[in-house]
DNA sequence: CTGTTAGCGCATTCAT
DNA sequence: ATGAATGCGCTAACAG
């Protein structure tokens, strides 16, 4: 590897002088710029982005921590960023916390130390106070699926009550009045409001909330097949469930069919998150889309007008969930 | 931020004496450790990773670049190995090469001038040319997917052709004669040795290849289903199909599903990559496991052993698929 | 328009 | 066991 002094000495000129033409500075002749091209192109000259980032207090980084890598979900949110960062020149360093606060606050730190001009965080362990107290340090933060009061506008969220609502509410525009509601871990945040949007909507169809019709699952595919044996148990009555994510929806078809109910003509079901495998399933799953790309690229946009000074217009970080209907959900049909 | 100096000062002692306690050198007495330390506590220093990474030439850091970040098998690849590194303190920078040879240059490249101390790469467009170029240029590089002549210890891939066989193999068992075979892009290499493997099953099996029963698709869903229909177009006569993946395997069976055809009794499909998408099928798809995971955490663990000279245990890079039974694959019937 | 020089923050001989 | 000095490769005033 050779360094900038080579390419000075083998071009003629000061190290300055190269260090322009790498910069693209106005202030270069013609024909100076060429010998330092060819130089260059001689040594194969490739800049060492170690010593730069040391020099210049840039690294033309943002870091990323999520949950976790193998996930539809943060994958396409770490695809969108590093796409719409790459079409700017900047790049992506990416880390883990799987929901553990520990790692978390070392995947954030590490993203610190390592100079990212700016990281976007997915943290789900980590406290309120710990990401305020980095936000105050001078950290550019964004900080994603969370609303942190005071600080809304480093925040990018989903309006989760809304698709909790929205989803139910369909359901309801369906004709079914016994529903089951199966959510995510309730200490999840998202996972309680879109709760709190399922009985809004039950109580604007003024539909009693039956205590009997809800529970609590993790948010996968096995949480979903548990839950719904949970519900037979209790002996619950309903013509459709509302599920806190298309994985645990996934789960309920496959513990529904066992129990040897036809799909969808004897339960109706309902998603979250509109993810790729609301197309795998058979009936096709009726969802609500989490438009994580989206909010990916305006994550990425907000950064690169702000850290990096471009010009780009970002409007609202608070995105709205949307219901994308399919087949898994129809009318209801008289009850055996 | 303070620097090693700020410490050094507040301390009353040298950088040296600092940068011995920070890399945990042994050639320094305990009390002058104890006054370093709470230095270090008082300040809140926190050592600078980029200078580190100039000064020592190490960065702690592997690069990976895969296609897509959106994807649940890069996702588990990549997930994989950030595990693995993580748990030895090592870090992660993910790029993206979107089946673009430029753009995956433009990304190896940048994981190379960022010093990664290795990197794996699932590169598709690029040519071999261009990766042996870089091995010899003494870039610590791993290539996932890919086997190049003279350059196996390299290269850590999958016996494609092997499951190509196995997935015929168990269509055959179940007696079905009449097998269609929907492959991916005949120009990526996988695509094209599992076909290889499917031809081998058949002649292994007296059976003749009919070439109207081979369709080339892309490796998508839609590119399923629109497969699926050509079929039909052509008249092929078939009682089962192997697909070149699990999304294309999805696709069929939305397709034939339109077209009227009961699932598994009239058509079974298996699948290939196991993906949790076979899961969420009906039936759930009958599928050849690519360990993906378990790849990835080889490469980890070889870069761990070669580069960083810990002490684990490789064996070949040399991986084999398995068959995983599941409903979508069942005996012929009698055909209509 | 171009060259000189002093950092950026840390690691690492080489003395002591 | 500790300190002083040099270098890692590049940027950014400043001077000319």
């Amino acid at each position: 590897m050779s360094t900038i002094y080579e390419v000075a000495k083998l071009a003629g000129c000061a190290v300055s002088t190269v260090s322009r033409v790498l910069n693209h500075h106005p202030n270069v002749s013609a024909k100076t710029k060429a010998k330092v091209q060819t130089a260059m192109d001689k040594l194969q000259y490739r800049p060492n982005t170690v010593a730069k980032s040391l020099a210049s207090q840039r690294t033309h980084c943002v870091g990323i921590m999520v949950n976790e890598l193998a996930s539809s979900f943060f994958g396409t949110l770490t695809g969108a960023i590093e796409s719409t960062m790459r079409a700017h020149n900047k790049h992506t360093i990416v880390t883990a916390g799987h929901s553990d606060a520990a790692t978390e606050k070392k995947g954030i730190e590490f993203l610190i130390d390592r100079k990212c001009d700016a990281i976007v965080v997915h943290a789900e362990a980590v406290s309120d106070a710990y990401l305020i107290e980095l936000i105050e340090r001078g950290v550019a933060m964004l900080v994603m699926n969370r609303e942190i009061k005071g600080y809304e506008s480093y925040c990018i969220s989903l309006n989760n009550e809304l698709g909790g609502f929205l989803a139910t509410q369909a359901v309801i525009a369906h004709g079914h009045n016994d529903i089951a509601y199966i959510s995510g871990p309730m200490k999840k945040h998202d996972a309680h409001q879109r709760w709190e949007g399922h009985r809004r909507a039950l109580e604007h169809a003024n539909i009693d909330y039956n205590p009997l019709n809800f529970i609590e699952a993790e948010f996968t595919k096995s949480g979903g097949e548990a839950a719904f044996y949970r519900l037979l148990k209790r002996k619950a009555v309903f013509s459709a469930i509302v599920c806190g994510n298309d994985e645990i929806a996934c789960g309920v078809m496959t513990a529904a069919r066992q129990h040897g109910l036809a799909l969808p003509s004897e339960l109706s079901i309902v998603g979250f998150d509109n993810s790729p495998i609301t197309l795998c399933t058979y009936p096709t799953l009726t969802s609500i889309d989490y438009p994580i790309a989206q909010m990916g690229q305006y994550a990425a946009n907000h950064i690169l007008q702000t850290v990096y000074g471009e010009h780009i217009d970002c409007d609202s970080g608070q995105f709205k969930p949307q219901l994308v209907e399919r087949a898994s959900l129809i009318k209801r049909v008289a009850m055996k």
